[in-house]
DNA sequence: ATAAGCTTCCAAAACGTTTTGGAGGCCGGT
DNA sequence: ACCGGCCTCCAAAACGTTTTGGAAGCTTAT
């Protein structure tokens, strides 16, 4: 591990010069410059990490805590949203470490154990909760982060999100459109901001076609996965007046709400139309394939790191937040392809 | 963020007595010790995390190296693992960095910067190959690392695997017994490990039931994704003499082909079986139900972040290792379930 | 009473970097 | 000659921790 200390008395030099010739200080003379240059190329020379951040007091280590229920997190987009802001912050030199929490009071002191020992100059936030402490505790202490997802909160903060309530608007009025009146939404837990924005996507197109009352009764709310997906579905479709089409806040529950209609009895598409949001994988490879949207995980990820690496930077968060379309799928599932 | 020094300033103490007072050492007075530990715990004191790996020379991080490439990266129980290790790491007060490289050239170099500027203490290697130039490289650097999977070398390494040979042995044992004769393989690409052992648990059961010829011919190799599932399958399929069996060396791979058997018109399960391995979400809530084998991932990371952290104590690798067995689930589409 | 041995504590060095506050040499202007 | 100013360079301090090598005080054995 060739020091600082071990070019400088190879080049006859002080530390110092040797320091801020790889800085690119003015101070430095060219030539030395270059030879310094050299010879650090020469002995693959990095400079030690932890010995920089002690000195400069903060380093460059973006921090990102999973919300994991252990057993509980086969989120299909996640592996790739993590390569990609992995591969953007280590382009710039950048390193992320990534935790797993419970949401609760481990997750509170998780974040806490990462400010004060140093470990972490910058959080990422995933699946934003709409009063979130974690939001609350990063802006009083001053740690600069970035959403992905919205939160409600009186301070500016940065973020990325779908624009959930739009697509589910729109993909709303497009089965209303199709001739669809009992429109089922099933979705996510409420205090997460993706699942109320999503709701309320839905229940503006509803609104606005004068179904207000079929809002009201088809309105369901559960875990963002199959299991779930698949009994509120069930418990629907059992109903005195069943819906025509289910729009399900995920993919996931889409694929177990598909399921439960295949059990009973009905064809999905033509006897009802199902719907979901992410675009898994899974979702174009089922029978019929699964009419949904999506936010490539990949450009979020670019976006989340550019921002982060801007937020670390002093940028203002407000330059930096943005509300991104979502791409509509439309597939067999909602008889439209 | 409150230093050493200032505990000690406030107990009337040196610092050198607080640090060996919070880490136990046997020279300090029980007395002082139980004062020590009272106020550091007040203070909310945290050790800071460069300052000790500056001075010990070796820190507390375990690196894993995703070999991503980038909009290429769904695994679907990728999510799971990661929070599994990161959870029990955390634990005992380590962390995980994350880094997103394509194999080769990118690869290569980002394991040596890790190593080299002192970021990372040890590494989880994930996607093992057959020869892998990331074992021979830590290996000589002698900085403890973990497979997860296996690869072939001569040295003694420490791995996690599950026991693919045995399992698709089994499976394969068990489609015969259903009266299959013709079984394909859709392989995952040979120079990776587990690719290689699937493939030779499925031809050792094909053999031993005389069937050599059939697997000669029945065997495909591609992307272990939905797409090359779904391509190999459709190709396998419109050959002279079908199969009546697509083991295939995934379940993302088996969701694809099972598109192309519903494509072909044939009926999943009673015509065609169709198997996967890993049972991610989407298995079995595909229809038919997929038939699979899994390894618990949750169970696997943590044994994984177990075992480094063992290997970073200075176990010996061979202790270590372990093969596990895998769960057979049997479901619909091998008409079993 | 002295030496030896514990027990309990501490000063100082070290890890490798960045940064502060000059020092020395050289030039041009007076 | 001298001074001010520029160009290069450097010694030393600092970040917060761990560890080395004692030192002081007390107890016990001689």
């Amino acid at each position: 591990m060739s020091s600082l200390r071990a070019l400088a008395q190879r080049l006859g030099l002080s530390i110092t010069t040797v320091s801020r010739a790889l800085d690119d200080y003015p101070d430095v003379a060219p030539a030395t410059r270059e030879r310094v240059r050299h010879a650090a190329r020469e002995a693959n020379y990095r400079p030690h990490n932890a010995a920089r951040r002690l000195r400069k007091g903060t380093g460059e280590t973006v921090a990102f805590v999973m919300p994991a229920q252990p057993g509980h997190f086969h989120e299909p987009v996640f592996a790739e949203l993590l390569a990609a802001i992995g591969e953007q912050l280590a382009a710039k030199h950048h390193d992320l470490i990534l935790l797993a929490a419970r949401p609760g009071l481990e997750e509170m002191a998780t974040y806490r154990r990462l400010v004060e020992s140093g470990r972490a100059d910058a959080f990422i936030l995933a699946r934003t909760r709409r009063r979130d402490e974690r939001v609350a505790y990063l802006e009083a202490k001053g740690v600069p982060f970035i959403c992905h997802g919205r939160t409600e909160t009186k301070q500016p903060y940065a973020f990325v999100d779908g624009d959930g309530e739009g697509g589910f608007r729109d993909l709303t009025k497009r089965l209303i459109g199709l001739g669809h009146r009992r429109i089922a939404h099933l979705s996510a837990p409420s205090y997460l901001t993706f699942a109320t924005l999503r709701a309320a996507g839905w229940r503006q197109a509803m609104t606005e076609a004068g179904l207000e009352e079929d809002a009201q009764r088809l309105f369901a709310e559960g875990e963002p996965a199959e299991e779930d997906g698949h009994r509120l579905a069930a418990a629907l479709l059992a109903g005195p007046q069943p819906p025509t089409a289910l729009v399900c806040a995920t993919d996931r529950m889409a694929l177990g709400a598909m399921q439960a209609v295949a059990e009973a009895g009905l064809a999905i598409g033509p006897d009802i139309a199902v719907t979901g949001h992410d675009n898994i994988p899974a979702a174009s490879y089922a029978r019929p394939g699964l009419t949904t949207m999506e936010l490539p995980p990949a450009e979020v990820g670019a976006r989340l790191a550019a921002m982060i690496l801007a937020r670390m930077g002093g940028r203002d968060p407000r330059e930096l937040s943005a509300v991104l379309d979502l791409r509509q799928i439309p597939r067999g599932s909602s008889a439209e392809a």
